[in-house]
RNA sequence: GACCCCUUCGUCUAGUGGCCUAGGACACUGCCCUUUCACGGCGGCGACACGGGUUCGAGUCCCGUAGGGGUCGCCA
């Protein structure tokens, strides 16, 4: 027998957009996947008529390619294939695995209620299953509705996870649930075990807050005559107070971690390694590598803590490990929006831009801290930083700023090496340390007291907006100084 | 309340009976580098939830307790 296809899938419901919890199993389906050479599927469950909204598919989607997880075969909609699902309700009361339930959703409601007052089980109390056939023939010809229940068997259940080994459960625990609802369609258990028989699926990889629906799934497997998939149930995702994360407690989507300067393959790194570990000290992978390294028996079985710190300093390492070239190419389009410059100005200052992101690289966290940190590569400063106008904005400060405007000035060639040897020059003839010259100095052409080397910053910005930003610092001082 | 899962530094984790005076990363912190800010380098702080067993030996196995999480819809 050959080995079966891995063939796994993410199955997002759309009543959210994409948080980290779906993000991360999605990333673990489709590393599975990619490791084994098998098949990553995506499944939209979109049946529930109240809180499924069709424009929240594409955005989810979007994340799953903003990710990097691009899905194999097309896209399988639940909300096509609820006629297909109804026969097979039908077919287990047939078969003497489910019976028809006349109990009303009202007393339903009051059968929970009174159990939960006399804390007893919240569980069916399986009412409708001794009716005779009489009963229910008499019911069905008063035109009555009926919801589906499984009838679940005596005994336990045992199956082996992936994740956490042999787990069992008396199926005396286990209600009789509802299969399928009085208009003859089928509720989520039902549905996805279907779907998961059709598609193929070999492994069903999902959080651990599925456990108890795989137990009932496995019934349905059961009952229907059909070969279960493997199953592994993979830690939560919690919030620093150890909540699960959802939308409703207010977490953050995928995309708004985007929008905040993430790099995808940061998110995915980072996201691969909650609940999960390649076993070795290092840290740091492209999704590529992590493919390759991809083990499915070293899940965790704790929950983990989503700490948006430590994401942040796994997207450090991502940008530092990306060319300048690259951050460029995706910063151009930023800056235009932060309006820091055109399009127009940036085609013909391709090199300029590379420039500056490779000083301001080893500063950056986030993609957005480009943007925050190079304003004054492409706009005059009009404000002065706090700590260097309280230094620096005094009388004593203007003639060292006019004279090394004149050296500027009259250098022929604007480098690195010219303009540390003009201050230094200037240094020494005004007798005062180095320092009294580059931090004014620094401050009338940046606006701020810190950044990259002072020569560094003015090579890059040039001889003419160096001398043209020093000599308007030095109009702004004599003016606060008057 | 019932059931299921889980329990190593604040957080993510390594550790599969002796290699553990428990390793790495983030965070915090000291020093060095740097007349700025970062980066980098070298240090520091900091954990086996608790109690019983089993064993020559337990973070590692077993039991109990406590704590955390999840589930208990004609939602998915």
């Amino acid at each position: 027998m050959t080995p079966k296809e891995v063939r796994v899938r993410i199955a997002p419901s759309p009543t959210g957009y994409l948080h980290v919890g779906t993000g991360r199993m999605a990333i673990a389906n489709y590393l599975l996947a990619r490791h084994a050479g098998g098949k990553f599927l995506v499944r939209v469950e979109d049946t529930d008529k109240e809180r499924s909204k069709a424009e929240l598919i594409e955005p989810i989607l979007e994340a799953l390619k903003w990710l990097g997880l691009e899905w194999d075969e097309d896209i399988l909609y639940q909300s096509k294939r609820i006629d297909h699902y109804r026969k097979f309700s039908t077919q287990m009361i047939e078969s003497g695995h489910a019976y028809r339930c006349f109990c009303s959703p009202e007393l339903l409601t009051a059968d929970r209620e009174k159990a939960k007052a006399e804390k007893g089980p919240m569980r069916y109390n399986r009412r409708c299953l001794s009716l005779s056939d009489d009963e229910v023939k008499n019911k069905l010809d008063a035109g009555e509705k009926f919801a589906t229940r499984i009838r679940m068997p005596e005994g336990a259940t045992t199956y082996n996870d992936l994740v956490s080994g042999d787990i069992t459960r008396q199926n005396e625990e286990i209600e009789d649930f509802i299969i399928a609802r009085s208009d003859g369609s089928a509720t989520y258990n039902l549905a996805v075990v279907i779907d998961d028989h059709d598609m193929r699926i070999s492994h069903v990889i999902r959080g651990n807050d599925h456990i108890t629906n795989t137990f009932k799934q496995i019934h349905i497997y059961k009952a229907l005559g059909w070969e279960l998939p493997i199953f592994g149930h993979v830690p939560l995702i919690l919030r620093p107070d150890k909540k699960k994360v959802s939308k409703r407690l207010g977490d953050k989507d995928v995309s708004e971690y985007r929008n905040e300067g993430i790099l995808p393959d940061a998110m995915f790194n980072y996201l691969s390694l909650l609940g999960w570990s390649p076993k070795t000290d290092r840290e740091i992978y492209s999704p590529k590598e992590l493919i390759e390294i991809f083990d499915e028996t070293h899940f965790n079985a704790a929950n983990a803590v989503f700490d948006e710190e430590k994401l942040e300093a796994f997207n450090r390492e991502h940008i530092q490990l990306m060319s300048d070239h690259d951050i460029a190419a995706t910063l151009a389009p930023m800056l235009v929006e932060a309006d820091l410059t055109t399009k127009y100005w940036l085609e013909t200052r391709w090199e300029y831009l590379r420039d500056v992101v490779t000083l301001l690289k080893p500063r950056a966290r986030r993609l957005s801290d480009f943007i925050e940190l190079s304003s004054y590569f492409f706009l005059a400063p009009v404000e002065y930083d706090e700590k260097g106008r309280a230094k620096q904005f005094v009388p004593e400060t203007i003639p060292i700023l006019e004279g090394l405007a004149e050296r500027f000035e009259g250098l022929n060639e604007f480098t690195l090496e010219s303009t540390e040897k003009a201050l230094a020059d200037e240094a020494e003839k005004l007798e005062i340390k180095k320092g009294k010259l580059i931090h004014p100095t620094r401050l009338a052409v940046s606006g701020i007291s810190q950044g990259p080397g002072l020569y560094d910053i003015l090579a890059t910005l040039g001889q003419e907006t160096v001398v043209e930003r020093i000599r308007k610092t030095i109009e702004v001082i004599k003016k606060v100084t008057a």
